[in-house]
DNA sequence: ATTTTTATTTAGAATTATTCCAAATATTGA
DNA sequence: TCAATATTTGGAATAATTCTAAATAAAAAT
């Protein structure tokens, strides 16, 4: 369980919530690890529902509490799609968020924007902090010839 | 009131809502006034309030059914941004959100996708029915000089 | 090592946004 | 005009998130 690289993993994500003014505490670091185990984009109640296998203890309020912090120290990106419930993503690499509307999937596809800015023209003045790209349409299982007709 | 313009506005919308199977209504013609009126990005809320002023027996629950309605039959977009409630976008230009974290503000920001999927190269096999762009930062009336030190 | 300070956790209540419901009403088509 | 069907309405129900205050834990100071 906590071998030299799990150790290397809770300092380094120490630090970073030290960098923000936040407390290294063992909810925040296994909610972080809850994340990092299943790369999919659950929502606060999944991971809440995960994180209790290892520690029944842990609350959900508690659960929103260290999503916040893992998202304010730049661990985590939630992801808003449609109208439901906020969803929670651990891949910091610079991508965007395919959402299936047959089968309900979130993928995360890969990134490359071509230019300044992502190709977009913005007016002068705005100052970019975050771009967040989500496309809708079907992915390749549900569009696919093998898909219900 | 009714002006020529305005009839042309209304068969125009009664046959958007009927090729959608839907029924041209007093509300939906309302409602989609409202949100043509001010170019803002109002939550179902204040598209609420406003109604209200012409319409005063209007109910909650016909905004949002009629906004429902508006989305789906194509002239209205809802925009996310980050975990507040959901606000209409009357401007279906092609087009992407800019959201001040300072202000609060909600920009319509003109999108000029450069190649082929607006710069993104999606795998095989995906299907993109629409794309969502936004962006978090700083306004030019936030982030100039004349903003707050 | 102990104390102090401050942040975090916790459970549950409160709030907010949205959806659902069933009766009354309005619209469309015959 | 009548029948069939969709829409409107107000309120209740649900879902997601935030708030609250007491107990606990972590970091800093002694």
């Amino acid at each position: 369980m906590s071998s030299k690289k799990q150790d290397e993993m809770d300092a380094s994500l120490n630090k970073r919530l030290a960098t923000s003014g936040f407390r290294f505490t063992p909810q925040r670091q296994h909610v972080y690890n809850v994340l990092l185990q299943k790369r999919d984009h659950p929502t606060v109640e999944e991971v809440f529902i995960r994180s209790k296998e290892q520690m029944p203890d842990i609350s959900m309020a508690t659960v929103y509490n260290c999503l916040d912090a893992l998202v304010k120290c730049g661990l985590v990106r939630h992801v808003n799609l449609e109208r439901s419930a906020t969803r929670y993503c651990p891949n910091m690499k610079e991508h965007c968020h395919f959402y299936c509307d047959d089968c309900g999937g979130i993928f995360d596809v890969d990134f490359s924007p071509s230019g300044e800015q992502g190709g977009l023209q913005l007016p002068e003045g705005f100052k970019v902090k975050q771009f967040d790209i989500s496309i809708r349409g079907t992915c390749p299982s549900c569009a696919g010839p093998k898909a219900k007709p």
